[in-house]
RNA sequence: GUGGGCGUAGCUCAAUGGUAGAGCACUUGACUGUGGCUCAAGGGGUUGGGGGUUCGAAUCCCCUCGCUCACCCCA
């Protein structure tokens, strides 16, 4: 094979497709329901916006950015994160209207490229479904966005989803709490990785999820940034909780949770599915508060989250959800002879012109080769004209579910077909 | 960036140095104008690529390319 697709990314091939259209049509419902507004956004962007508001330090930044640069010198980076433009389109557009106050709720399913090492799960261009809820900082709206996720993940029929919730703090508490870590580790250095001591330096934060199994013994003894919130984020997150138990959404409190990008405060969360390989997070998101002033907004609250399309589509499969079997639909024209071919060719338009799935068999074989086709690409109904048909200008309907064949004249076929008494051939011709 | 596994038909996989196979899928026929079930036949392969060893390589050796899983990190 002399062209393969890049590594890390993936074709949707039609049979995919199907699955595609309907994760999207669900998406889309409950967004509407939920009152978002889609938003669509160029797939590049200025690479200052993401380094800004993701952070120098994080690895999207330092290692996994799609950059280039364009005839005009410009640096463009592929988006490499669904927030970030959401933000910017957000203030280049005056969604506010005036009123920084407006809650602002937007959606949208983007891909995102990240030259990471591809591994189960991992793409390096994989698809989010995203939600942004910007200008409130009420938590009941945390939990709308958490909610509509996990109403997504139901309708995709994923079982055992858990959902991880933390709080990150604020500007205000969350130096304290790394201060109270680096002090918690200073003496125990000698019992971590080499990684964590390379982050108690850079960023000790990352110490705290650290998967080494050493580690965590030492980070299980350190200080937790729940316990060292200050009273506005421990008043938020108490809401946030409360809320959630309101609306019924299960969580487990996890204190590890620290999200890899730097505009995160307050509530940090995640969905985890186990069964899909190491990569079991098929959602994540949290507050972030500091961000629209950091882009050049005047301070605004916001909250979102991020959802992995593929994930989610990796789940729906290895947990076997019933694929709900193609429905049949429309006609397949079957023509015997060249006269009947060429009558074929015209009913197929007619059909198709009226809305009806219609097609050919284009390689002229024998009847039951197309019915074969007629069955196996699950049309309803097979439109069978040979000889005696056009000669008593009639068709043979065969019903591809029952069997049950019937003959109809022509100036009838089409509400025969579509089930619209009144409407025939002369008429709309 | 680091490590492991694997490359044989469209798909899933056999064949341990001696003629490249099976199941499924596809095509055709049994049924000369009727799908699904059954049966039969058929098409399809530079065994990822290159080099080496050998009378002989899918098989052994070297190089290379690709895929994959995991670390890291993320959705």
């Amino acid at each position: 094979m002399k062209y393969r697709r890049p590594p890390g990314t993936n074709d949707v091939t039609p049979q995919q497709a199907i699955q595609w259209q309907q994760m999207e049509a669900v998406f889309a419902d409950l967004c509407r329901r939920h009152c978002f507004g889609e938003l669509r956004t160029p797939i590049f962007e200025d690479t200052d916006l993401f380094i800004r508001s993701v952070g120098h330090g994080t690895d999207i930044v330092s290692k996994e950015m799609y950059t280039f640069e364009d005839r005009g010198g410009r640096s463009l980076t592929l988006r490499a994160e669904g927030t970030a433009p959401a933000v910017r389109a957000y203030l280049e557009n005056h969604l506010a209207q005036q009123d920084p106050q407006r809650l602002v709720k937007l959606y949208y399913v983007a891909p995102i490229f990240r030259y990471d090492r591809p591994q189960a799960g991992r793409y390096r261009q994989h698809t989010q479904f995203g939600l942004e809820a910007i200008g409130s900082d009420c938590p009941a709206v945390d939990v709308e966005i958490i909610q509509t996720a996990v109403e997504l993940y139901q309708a995709a029929g994923l079982r055992d989803v858990v959902l991880k919730l933390n709080s990150v703090g604020c500007p205000q508490c969350a130096p304290g709490y790394v201060q109270a870590l680096r002090d918690f580790m200073a003496d125990k250095l000698d019992q971590v990785c080499d990684d964590c001591r390379r982050r108690y330096d850079e960023n000790p934060l990352r110490m705290i999820d650290c998967k080494n199994a050493q580690c965590r013994i030492v980070v299980e003894q350190a200080p937790k940034m729940t316990d060292l919130l200050c009273e506005e984020c421990e008043d938020h997150f108490g809401h946030v909780r409360r809320y959630l138990e309101l609306l019924g959404i299960s969580y487990d409190l996890d204190p590890y949770i620290v999200r890899g990008l730097d505009y995160y405060t307050r509530t940090a969360f995640e969905f985890v599915a186990a069964s899909i390989g190491a990569q079991s997070s098929i959602g994540g998101g949290g507050r972030y508060d500091g961000l629209v002033k950091q882009i050049g907004g005047r301070s605004t609250p916001a909250v979102g989250i991020g959802i992995g399309v593929e994930r989610v589509l990796l789940v729906r499969e290895q947990q076997g959800v019933a694929q709900t079997e193609q429905p049949r639909d429309g006609c397949l024209v079957v023509t015997l002879g060249d006269a009947a071919w060429e009558a074929g060719l015209k009913l197929a338009t007619m059909l198709r012109g009226h809305g009806v799935r219609a097609d050919v068999d284009y390689r002229r074989r024998s009847m039951r080769a197309q019915l074969r086709h007629a069955d196996g690409e699950r049309f309803a109904r097979a439109l069978i004209i040979g000889d005696q048909e056009l000669e008593q200008g009639i068709v043979a309907v065969r019903d591809m579910e029952t069997g049950e064949q019937q003959e109809v004249t022509q100036d009838r076929l089409l509400q025969f077909v579509t089930g619209v008494p009144g409407q025939c051939e002369k008429q709309v011709d």
